[in-house]
This record gives structure tokens, sequence and C-alpha cells, in this order.
DNA sequence: ATAACGTACAACCACATGGTTGCACGTTCT
DNA sequence: AGAACGTGCAACCATGTGGTTGTACGTTAT
């Protein structure tokens, strides 16, 4: 159980929005399988030009999904395993919102007599 | 453990997307909390106009997100905690990949001598 | 030295997004 | 019946996004 600091607003935005796109969200997969992976290695892979390629991989780095580490004249992109784990850390809380509702509801039955509105 | 059906590209493109936006975040965030909640008292807790909060309300439902029941002229938005299972479920698979490759990491170092390259 | 490679970045384009206002329509209240 | 309320939708606008091509620059190979 590591102690991670709370994203805030700006950086969830960032996060999520990064996910949500079908390359992007494929690009986090190669990486975290542990493909060895320079950009214009991932680019190949895609049927669309480097830069585009190149982009996505910007946006990722942003995100701190993944990191870049120079190599010679290569990048290399490394998944950041953590950034994920944030992510799903806020879907667990507000799932877990969901779950404690009910103990509230629990709670107002529990009342003798429940206040009309 | 319940059988859920894996999302689209699509889907998860919208889930994604509908989750990048701390207001639509704070809305889900109550709504699964189980504040009873119409689209305009929704409204009303942030500083835009009705229409706004509406669409993002419509953002949340496409994405699955939340519900709308009719109730007399009201739209009650309820929240749906499956869609958060599954793009939590999708994170986690990411991770796992992330996992994974110590187990191949070792199979390799177990080799009596790896080929170059 | 020169060519080829890998990357970054700028300019551009079409389209999506997040906000606005205004209007239409069904429901509730007097 | 008429006013007020709650909602949905269209039109509009500024900005962001995902793609393109072209250019520049450091690194590697010949």
């Amino acid at each position: 159980m590591v102690a991670r600091s709370p994203l805030s607003d700006a950086e969830l935005d960032r996060l999520f929005r990064a996910l949500a796109d079908s390359t992007r969200r494929d690009i986090v997969a190669r990486v975290m399988a542990g493909e060895q992976a320079s950009v214009s290695v991932l680019a190949s892979r895609y049927d669309m030009s480097f830069a585009a390629v190149q982009k996505h991989v910007a946006v990722l780095e942003e995100a701190g999904l993944v990191t870049k580490h120079s190599q010679g004249r290569e990048r290399i992109v490394r998944g950041n395993p953590e950034q994920l784990a944030r992510a799903r850390e806020l879907l667990l809380q507000l799932e877990h919102l969901w779950v404690e509702r009910f103990s509230q509801l629990d709670a107002i039955l529990a009342e003798p007599r429940r206040p009309k509105r």
C-alpha cells in the first residue's frame, strides 16, 4: 500500500483525456508490456504519420502515463504504471460512494420515524 | 464476480472522455453518493448555465455512467457504477501487463544463454 | 564529410468540445 | 386558463484535438 498524493483536477483531466483514445491506449498497452519502444518503432505500428504518433506520445507523457529516455538519437518510451493506479484509485473512490449510500439508507430506515421531506 | 462484456474502442473513448472533465466527475460523485438529483438541481450547483450542465449530463449518459428517469416534469439522474467498474477493469488489465513483463523477464534470465538481439 | 536516421516543432486544416442564448414543449401550480 | 417550471434542442462562438506536411537539428553510418 503505497501512499500516493492525490492528483489535481487538471491532472485528472489530462490523465483521463489521454486514455480516451484507442491509439494511445494501445501505445500504453505496448509499453506497459515491456516492448522496447522508440517513438519511431511505435510509429511504424500505426497507420498514421510519425508526427501524429509523436503527438500521442507527448500527450501520454504530459499525463504521466509514459516517460521518455534519450538513448543515442532515439527516445525510448517506458510505461508508468503508477499513474494508471491513480486513475484506478479515483474510479474506486467513485464506486465506493455507491456502496456507502446503502449504509446511509440503512441508517435512515433504522430511524424510529423519518421526517416527511 | 460478474461477467461483463468488454467495451468497444468507441465506448471506451466515450467513457474516458466523459471522465476527463472535473464538472462531470463531480456530477458522477454526487449521483453515485445517492443525491436526489434532477438535472436542474444539479445545474444549480455549478457556476454555468443550465444548458451547459444538461450537456454534461448528456455526455455522461452516452458514456453509460448515468441514467435518466422521467418523474413528472423532472428527469432524475442516477449513477451507474457498472460502467465505472468497466473503466477500472481496463486500467487493471493495463497494470497487469506491467506485472507480467517481469515473469517474462524472469523467463529470459532463466534461459541458458540468450540470443543477441 | 556526407548521407541517412530519429526526433522535435511549427503551420495548417477539419472537426469536436464546452460554453453561451433563445425558443419550443410538456408538466405543475394557482 | 394562464403562469411558472423543467427539459431538450438548435444556433452560434472560441478554443482544443487529431491529423497532415515541411523544416531544422543532433546522432549514427558510410
